[in-house]
DNA sequence: TATAATTCAATTGAACTCAATCAAATAGAA
DNA sequence: TTCTATTTGATTGAGTTCAATTGAATTATA
């Protein structure tokens, strides 16, 4: 049994790569690490949907996507905020967000408005129908986790490797 | 200094809950578990798109996208399936895979007719061209590994976890 | 002060994602 | 056989997702 090309760091590894990397691949089939089984992203992609799919049918009780929540989260402790940062927070670009804030504000969670000092700078607050929702968004991240097949000590240890990946 | 709540379990915890999770909870504010810092299914799903983006430069120069090619990955092991089977595998729908595989097939990589057996059941199955693909293949994996910063028993532990996260 | 470069959000276009629904085919029960 | 339930993929509609482009506004520079 051929250790699995993940053990032997194929897909993700240092920034630098390890020295003798290359030789241990080359010594297998070069077409091991495009087996599914080997690779990092996929089960990263396949889980962030499983997960966000549990969310829903408590999303639809307060009639909010997953993208509207944790833009909400992120007024619910910011209060107020532009469009660039609230994109660096969630890794997302305006192309998302517009449509993403101009639904929020429809529903009248958030105001926009544009800044005074730099008229590109859009400004978003939340209103009070948007304080108001954090109440009912409040048990949610309890009941999503009782869905959620892992031991505290694996999930902080989950958290702490994607804050890895994800440069933090 | 409060403990996150990513410690203390408050989304992602056993199928059973903790016993003394919620006492635990009840002691903080009740709104830390709707902080972005304190959730776990948010960087999933950021760095779930982030290592995605890294994959863009050189699946471009192949002209197919993430999806197209986690899907071509399952051609290059299995020659021959049925869309159920194969969402099965890449954990996605009829709806996303009708038109990535009629994609697919526009592009001469694969060829989809209905199984003689059961008029219901539309099998996909690998071409010459599909196969030549894989040899271009080939090299991203390592490519896009140089670009992850972990190292490879972090690698392997964020493997295993998420798995575990997929119910695998 | 002009002019150029930069910054920022919006828009556009292509592709993905999934819930809900539909239609066709099969399997199973009466 | 006839009726019903199930299986299967396709379709539809709403909502992302992001690269690339556009246009407005600001800042830096000559």
């Amino acid at each position: 049994m051929v250790p699995s090309l993940i053990e032997r760091n194929a897909e993700i590894c240092y920034n630098e790569p390890q020295p003798n990397s290359m030789e241990v691949v080359m010594s297998h089939n070069k077409y091991d690490a495009l087996k599914l089984d080997n690779q990092l992203c996929f089960p990263l992609y396949a889980a962030s949907r499983e997960v966000i799919k549990r969310y829903r049918p408590y999303l639809d009780e307060i009639d909010i996507t997953y993208t509207q929540y944790i833009t909400m989260m992120v007024f619910w402790e910011k209060k107020e905020i532009n469009v660039k940062e609230l994109g660096k927070l969630l890794f997302l670009d305006s192309g998302t967000l517009t449509p993403v804030l101009k639904s929020l504000e429809a529903k009248g969670y958030v105001h926009r408005y544009r800044s005074k000092e730099d008229e590109r700078v859009l400004m978003v607050e939340i209103t009070d129908e948007g304080e108001a929702l954090k109440e009912k968004a409040a048990e949610i991240p309890a009941k999503v986790g009782g869905c959620v097949a892992l031991k505290p000590e694996e999930a902080k240890q989950l958290y702490t490797l994607l804050h890895k990946v994800l440069g933090r």
